[in-house]
DNA sequence: TATTGTTATACTCTATAACTATA
DNA sequence: TATAGTTATAGAGTATAACAATA
């Protein structure tokens, strides 16, 4: 656990949550769908993580109303990036899933993102990229925190 | 310049990816004022870096078309964050500059997200928060590259 | 009676097209 | 004639309220 009241320590945190937001920003920029809306990304991002969903839990999740999230839903349905079906125990519930199509897209996605970074990291020197390397794993760490 | 092929760098790069991205995203929820949208605050944020501009300029900065600008300039004077001056040079254009009210409040959101961050980086041990330290400069020069 | 999801409707944000004033 | 900004209008995304089906 660091002393955050030390010198210097205040200013680090100051970068680092600048940089985070400014770079994060523009990753974001980077889209392999145009006509997907930041929401529905989203929804499959988390299907991607957590396998399947109710509609409630991804509205729960997403931070959006249910009637958003039965549009958003129905909306990746017709995309043919969702299958929908009935839940096992509770017939008022239904399962959403993400289609293979979908994996696939968030792997060109991710790849995409990858890309642009790795193109930004050229312009460091290897005593930078070292340093930036070596904290990969800890920004990782502190993103699931 | 460094190898981005060799060995671990790929994967060193998509950790840095998918970290930043999801900081950035819990990063933007610790918001100050929840009645300003996503682009209203980034019109002050802009204003704050670049001092002042006109509508025509924060349209392009911001990517978004004049009329939208001209909505969100509108709002944001309602509000008392920004103030609208005549250009000195051309009557057509108008010159737009942040009050020291939506100062104090980027102050504000900064310092919230600051704290926050600081929270999470408790979690971490000495070690840890040295080799993130030493990289904040580094991903600060990335974000601005 | 409480909960899940949907339908109906309204509000916010942004875009395009047409207009005004100035260069 | 071209440019800066505005007005009028439409579309996308989300919210609230009321409802249906199931627990």
């Amino acid at each position: 656990m660091p002393d955050l009241s030390r010198d210097g320590n205040a200013a680090a945190v100051n970068s680092l949550r600048s940089a985070v937001m400014r770079l994060g920003r523009r990753l974001k920029h980077q889209r392999v769908d145009e006509s997907l809306s930041p929401t529905e990304m989203s929804v499959l991002g988390t299907l991607a993580r957590c396998g399947s969903a109710t509609p409630g839990e991804l509205a729960r999740k997403e931070h959006v109303q249910p009637p958003s999230m039965t549009r958003i839903v129905a909306l990746l349905e017709a995309k043919g990036l969702v299958r929908l079906e009935p839940h096992p125990d509770d017939r008022r519930q239904k399962v959403v899933s993400q289609t293979e199509t979908a994996e696939a897209m968030l792997e060109e996605s991710r790849r995409k993102r990858n890309a642009w970074l790795a193109g930004l990291c050229e312009g460091l020197d290897e005593d930078e990229w070292a340093k930036l390397r070596a904290a990969a794993p800890v920004l990782e760490k502190l993103a699931h925190l």
